[in-house]
DNA sequence: GTATAATATGCAAAGATTTGCATTTACAAT
DNA sequence: ATTGTAAATGCAAATCTTTGCATATTATAC
């Protein structure tokens, strides 16, 4: 992989991300480096990395699924469905629960940014 | 609302079906009945079913995310990322561990159909 | 290095989903 | 029943994402 790769242009956009980052505005921020970029070759490339396990791609509860680099800092979420509010769950207070699942399936678990949804505290307090 | 609204063909159609349903395919099904029904009016209404907890939604690895009915036999999945092979818990296989988050966090556990990926025994066995 | 095969990219088109707005329908209050 | 309000629907347009195919790039084998 050259270092001019979209691969490796969205590797680095990613890098120096903190929050999740959905298609379009990956594509966006990559178009600023390769203006001549296609979103077809984003996507793309994005649908690899996650095959490969290098990102984790998921459903937040916005308006778009959301893309994130696994190797940086696993970790798990859950997220209040009204208002937002994001808890992070670093990788090992969920791991025990994944293990268990891994031994009693047989399954190598891959899963690796598993997303929670519930109301927060304030939200349930509301009403 | 009447019994010919289109949320209530949905449910009908969610109802009368063992498997998991694409947006489109839920489209098609319900157009069977209703054949002037828009799809906007189904992708609206399927996230108003997903908002009040009657429906899940959630990617199983396949192109689109799918439907499913909540209240029928609530359950979660362990889908193989490689051959698509699937398992189902009952739900109080993973209660315990939603319970458990639900007490650490004060969040109130929405999650209805959690979907785990990994490898199955036999794709492991593949190399 | 040259040839061969595999992968990545761009482009255009198709397809799926979302959005804005006008209209209709359902519900509640009078 | 009449009116007023909120929710649901259809339609058209916009947007987002995927797909097919041709080209270019990279990796592998000789
Ligand atoms: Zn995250
Ligand atoms: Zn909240
Ligand atoms: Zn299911
Ligand atoms: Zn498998």
């Amino acid at each position: 992989m050259r270092s001019s790769s979209i691969a490796n242009t969205i590797f680095k956009v990613l890098e120096g991300q903190e929050d999740h980052l959905t298609a379009k505005e990956i594509y966006e921020k990559v178009k600023v480096t390769l203006s001549a970029v296609d979103p077809s070759t984003v996507y793309r490339s994005l649908e690899r990395m996650v095959h490969q396990g290098q990102v984790s791609v998921s459903d937040m509860g916005g308006p778009a699924v959301v893309y994130e680099l696994v190797t940086k800092n696993p970790h798990h979420h859950l997220v209040c469905e009204q208002c937002g509010k994001k808890l992070t769950f670093k990788n090992g207070e969920i791991a025990d629960f994944l293990n268990e699942v891994q031994k009693e399936s047989g399954f190598q678990i891959t899963t690796n940014h598993l997303v929670l949804f519930g109301i927060c505290p304030a939200c349930q307090k509301k009403k």
